[in-house]
DNA sequence: AACGACACCTGGAGGC
DNA sequence: TGCCTCCAGGTGTCGT
C-alpha cells in the first residue's frame, strides 16, 4: 500500500513518538515471519538497551538509526503500520509484533495482510538495502541528463520502470499512474522510446506528485495510518488511479484500467497515446 | 542478465 | 443473507 509519502508519514510520525526512546529488549510476537523467523527472544536481546537516536526513510524503508550501532528497518508493504501506545492497552486483532519501551509503551505492528517486513541490520547489511535501490526521487544527483540514461537503458515499459526500485526508489502503483497522466505518457510506452524533453518532464511530475502527496500526508484507501493513526487525504487529488469510467480532468474522455506488470493500470486513452 | 508469472495473506466489495 | 470471485499503496523467488 504505503509509497514514498506514506513511508514518509509513517516514519515521520513514528519518529517523532519514540527518537529518543529506548527498547527494553521484550519482544511479543503474533506471526513470526514479521521479523523474519528470527526468534522473539533473539530479536529482543540485540534491542535490548538501544536508543532511537533518529528516523529517516529509504525508498519505502522505515529507517530507524539505534545508540547500539545496529538499525531498525521496517517494510509496510501493503498493509502495515506503527502504533506507539501504552504497555497496558488492548492488543489489535491485526497486531503482529510489539516491542517493549523502557517508558512503559510499546511499539506495535499492525498488518492485515501479514506481508509487512521488520529487521535489525548491521551497517553492512544497511548499506546492501541502500545499494539495492535507486537514487531517491528528491536525490539531486537524479538529474534529467541521468534519468534519460537509465530510461534509455532499457525496452521495457515505462510504467514497469518506474515500479522498479533499483531504477527509482519510492514509486509505487498509485503514483506511477499520477505521474505518466501528467505528462501525458502511455503506461505501455517503452521506456527507451522517451525523448530527453519527455524524460525530463516526466521526473519533474513525479517529484510535482510525490510532494503534494507528502503535504497532504499521503493517500489512505482502506488500511492506510499514519503512527498516530491519521489517514492521508491525497486520495482526494488522485486524478487517474482509481478513476476507471470518471472523465479525465483535460479532455472528458473516460479513464481506462487496464493492466501492466499484473498492476491495475489507469490512463485517459485520448491524452495517453498508445505506443506504436 | 532480464523479464514475466506467481507466491505470499486477509478481508472488503460486488454479483448472483 | 450467503456464497463466490475479484481486487488491493509491494516485492521475493522461480522458471524461461
Amino acid at each position: 500500500m504505503p509509497e514514498l509519502p506514506e513511508v514518509e508519514q509513517a516514519a515521520r510520525t513514528l519518529g517523532a513518538q519514540i527518537s529518543g526512546a529506548t527498547f527494553d529488549g521484550t519482544v511479543r510476537v503474533s506471526w513470526s515471519r514479521t521479523i523474519h523467523d528470527i526468534p522473539a527472544d533473539t530479536f529482543g536481546g540485540l534491542l535490548a538497551g538501544a536508543t532511537v537516536t533518529g528516523w529517516q526513510r529509504r525508498a519505502k524503508w522505515i529507517v530507524l538509526p539505534l545508540s547500539n550501532g545496529m538499525t531498525f528497518v521496517a517494510h509496510l508493504r501493503m498493509t502495515g503500520r506503527f502504533a506507539v501506545l501504552p504497555r497496558d492497552e488492548a492488543d489489535d486483532a491485526q497486531q503482529r509484533v510489539a516491542f517493549g519501551l523502557t517508558d512503559g509503551r510499546e511499539v506495535r505492528f499492525i498488518d492485515q495482510r501479514k506481508f509487512g517486513r521488520i529487521r535489525l541490520l548491521s551497517a553492512p547489511e544497511l548499506a546492501t538495502l541502500d545499494a539495492d535501490h535507486g537514487p531517491e526521487p528528491f536525490d539531486p544527483s537524479l538529474t534529467p541528463a541521468t534519468w534519460h540514461a537509465t530510461l534509455q537503458s532499457t525496452s521495457r515499459v515505462i510504467k514497469t520502470v518506474l515500479l522498479d526500485q533499483s531504477r527509482i526508489a519510492g514509486i509505487g502503483n498509485i503514483y506511477a499512474d499520477e505521474s505518466l497522466y501528467r505528462v501525458s505518457v502511455h503506461p505501455l510506452k517503452p521506456a527507451n522510446t522517451l525523448s530527453k524533453k519527455k524524460a525530463t518532464e516526466l521526473l519533474a511530475a513525479i517529484r510535482a506528485v510525490l510532494r503534494q502527496a507528502i503535504e497532504n500526508g499521503g493517500s489512505t484507501l482502506r488500511d492506510y495510518r499514519d503512527s498516530y493513526g491519521a489517514k492521508g487525504t491525497q486520495q482526494d487529488n488522485f486524478q487517474a488511479y482509481g478513476r476507471t469510467g470518471q472523465p479525465c480532468g483535460r479532455c472528458g474522455t473516460a479513464i481506462e484500467k487496464i493492466t501492466v506488470g499484473q498492476r491495475g493500470t489507469h490512463f485517459c486513452p485520448y491524452c495517453q497515446k498508445a505506443p506504436r
